[in-house]
RNA sequence: GCCCUUGUAGUUCAAUGGAUAGAACGAAGCUCUUCUAAGGCUUUGAUGUAGGUUCGAUUCCUACCAAGGGCACCA
């Protein structure tokens, strides 16, 4: 439709012996000025030099001229000199339509077709806990992942684990140290929140006793080696329970991952990459090493490219590779897994940000083929009113804990509900996960969140909830009218145009600009919109009623909203239950 | 010090260079003998400061102020 109308302008215009190569047309904010909208007649006064005001009425008798088809009701002029296209009756009611032709397919386009995209997120460490940072970057990359497959991308989800390091060292202190908290009895899920308790304790030991600290770090080197048997049986069980507790978050919050990575596997392959390009020649303009020896660390010193980057070290002087070149190997190992891949993506929080710019720098040194197909997405924090939330730091809420309290007050508010206990259950579920997603993806991801518990379990207004409870009263309508036999007709439709018909039809538009900004917000807030606009109609018209002849109309139409809800709540990585 | 983010109602967030800057929470009132009141309908309030570009700036540029993050052996 948008492109029916450049072109209706374009033609106009060329009667008018102007040239413009850039129109724009949008959606105005406001109904009253009509459905689109350009503001060709204000670009272009000045360089021909005419009144825009006057300009805009000659642009719209030429457009009047050749309208022939008939989606186009009405043009106007508003303004300084806006030229208003407001469309038909029509148009909506065969929107409508569409919808329902296409339904869990409509809003799909093809601009990834044929791509091959993966995407890393989440990424929770083993022996640590799970965290709200976690449950972030699993909301972000799951509708990340969702809405480049929407565009017609092949994905495989990935997760990338530090199945190594300091952060284990410290848990199994912990463990050492409290030896219930070693207990197999109880689900994974306990045993893994028993461990997190012991990092906790470990970490909190490492800052503040110099006795703990000296410890800690000889583990550290034990659990390198694999020299010592008891703590090998203590990782070993550790891992396992930790990652088997992951899965079952991932599975209520609606992730199956295709391809998990261990930072171990990584450190040899990283490795070999710098021995490989230690002092190697790179290129006639620069003629410099990228990897090179500096106070008896090997380093990259990328400020010599970029000065807006910094020099970061690979290979400490003691040996050690850092994270730095295990994301070297880790990088080289997803291509090689995802053969022809066309884009990597990994979200990450803030604060990685200028490291990985560094990091893609050296990759895209090394391999020219590589570097334009990376893409680093960051995310804000959460952060409590009183400052940075670290799971270091012991202050963290647990994605666990979080889930299981909004949870609980959900079953609170259902009491006065039929249901039974298991449809009960999984409802209770699929809402709480929705509150928590929402509250996180309405938003740009680039900025914090504060965290608020309170209102992180609200199911009022701007919310999840809100829209899911919004396509569960839409579904007990369309039951009614099954019941009453009344079936969905898009060409029955009333003089009067709602509200609605005039957002639907915009999905496409909304999934589009979300995917090319990696931007989920642009849909959450447009559902929103959406389903205000069907509550609002809900709540002035009878939609299923014997009596009135467009009633079919108006099932359709709520068909049509229950789809573009549906799929909408889909791209979030949401459950649209059916009742609630 | 340098680099990157971000400054919008009391609060939490929106706004592809456009029209009267939108919601939600909070507060006040109305609304279930109609399909789910987790709803609907009213009322109330904001662009950090100073310049610049533009017909037009919350948006782009510059400076300043404020918050957060990063800047060599942690991840």
């Amino acid at each position: 439709m948008q492109d029916e109308i450049k072109n209706l302008i374009k033609d106009a215009l060329k009667n008018l012996d102007i040239e413009v190569n850039d129109i724009v047309v949008e959606h105005p904010e406001d109904f009253k000025n009509g459905d689109y909208s350009t503001n060709v007649a204000l670009a272009i006064a000045k360089s021909v030099e005419r009144n825009p005001k006057e300009l805009a009425e000659k642009i719209v008798a030429e457009i009047i001229r050749l309208n022939v088809d008939k989606n186009i009701e009405k043009v106007e002029i508003a303004g300084a000199g806006f030229i208003n296209f407001y469309l038909s009756r029509k148009f909506f009611s065969r929107s409508v339509e569409e919808i329902l032709n296409k339904a869990e397919n409509f809003g799909k386009n093809d601009a990834l077709k044929g791509k091959k995209i993966m995407v890393e997120y989440t990424d929770p460490n083993p022996f640590k806990p799970f965290h709200i940072g976690h449950l972030m970057s699993n909301a972000i990359g799951e509708s990340i992942s969702r809405l480049v497959e929407f565009s017609g991308a092949e994905t495989k989800r990935a997760n990338y684990q530090g199945d190594l390091g300091l952060h284990i060292a410290k848990a199994i202190y912990g463990l050492l140290k409290n030896k219930i908290l070693q207990s197999k009895e109880g689900t994974h899920n306990l045993q893994a929140s028993n461990i997190g308790r012991a990092y906790v304790h470990g970490a909190e030991a490492y800052e503040i006793d110099e006795k703990a600290k000296k410890e800690i770090d000889e583990i550290n080197k034990k659990i390198y080696a694999r020299s010592d048997e008891k703590i090998n049986e203590i990782y070993e069980w550790g891992f396992k329970v930790t990652m088997e507790a992951f899965e079952d978050l991932y599975k209520i919050l609606g992730t199956k991952f295709d391809l998990y990575f261990l930072e171990s596997e990584m450190t040899d392959i990283g490795r070999d990459i710098i021995n490989d390009n230690l002092g190697k020649e790179i290129g006639h303009e620069y003629g410099k090493k990228i990897f090179e020896e500096s106070d008896g660390a090997i380093v990259f010193k990328a400020d010599k490219y970029d000065p807006k980057l910094h020099t970061r070290v690979f290979i400490t002087s003691q040996g050690l590779p850092t994270y730095e070149t295990k994301e070297l190997g880790l990088t080289v190992e997803k291509f090689k897994t995802y053969p022809d891949m066309h884009l990597s993506i990994m979200i990450t929080a803030n604060e990685q940000m200028d490291y990985m710019r560094v990091v893609v720098k050296a990759i895209s040194l090394i391999y020219p083929e590589y570097g334009d197909r990376m893409k680093h997405i960051t995310h804000g924090m959460m952060r409590l009113a009183t400052g940075k939330m670290g799971s270091r730091k012991g202050n963290v809420i647990a994605g666990e804990t979080l889930l299981n309290d909004v949870r609980d007050s959900i079953l609170e508010k259902m009491t006065d509900r039929n249901f039974s206990s298991l449809e009960q259950e999984k409802i209770a579920s699929d809402v709480g996960v929705s509150a928590i997603k929402y509250s996180i993806l309405k938003q740009g991801i680039g900025g914090d969140i504060i965290y608020d518990f309170e209102k992180s379990i609200s199911f009022e207004g701007d919310s999840g909830p809100y829209l899911q409870y919004s396509y569960a009263r839409a579904n007990s309508v369309l039951e009614k009218a099954q019941k009453e036999n009344i079936l969905p007709d898009p060409h029955a439709f009333p003089s009067e145009t709602f509200e609605v018909e005039k957002l639907l039809y915009k999905f496409g538009e909304v999934v589009l600009r979300s995917t090319s900004e990696y931007e989920p917000h642009y849909i959450a807030n447009y559902l929103i919109e959406v389903a205000r606009a069907y509550n609002s109609f809900y709540g002035n018209t009878m939609i299923v009623d014997k009596e009135d002849k467009t009633s079919s109309y108006k099932i359709a139409l709520t068909y049509a909203f229950s789809f573009i809800m549906k799929n909408g709540l889909y791209l979030l990585g949401i459950e649209a239950p059916k009742k609630m």
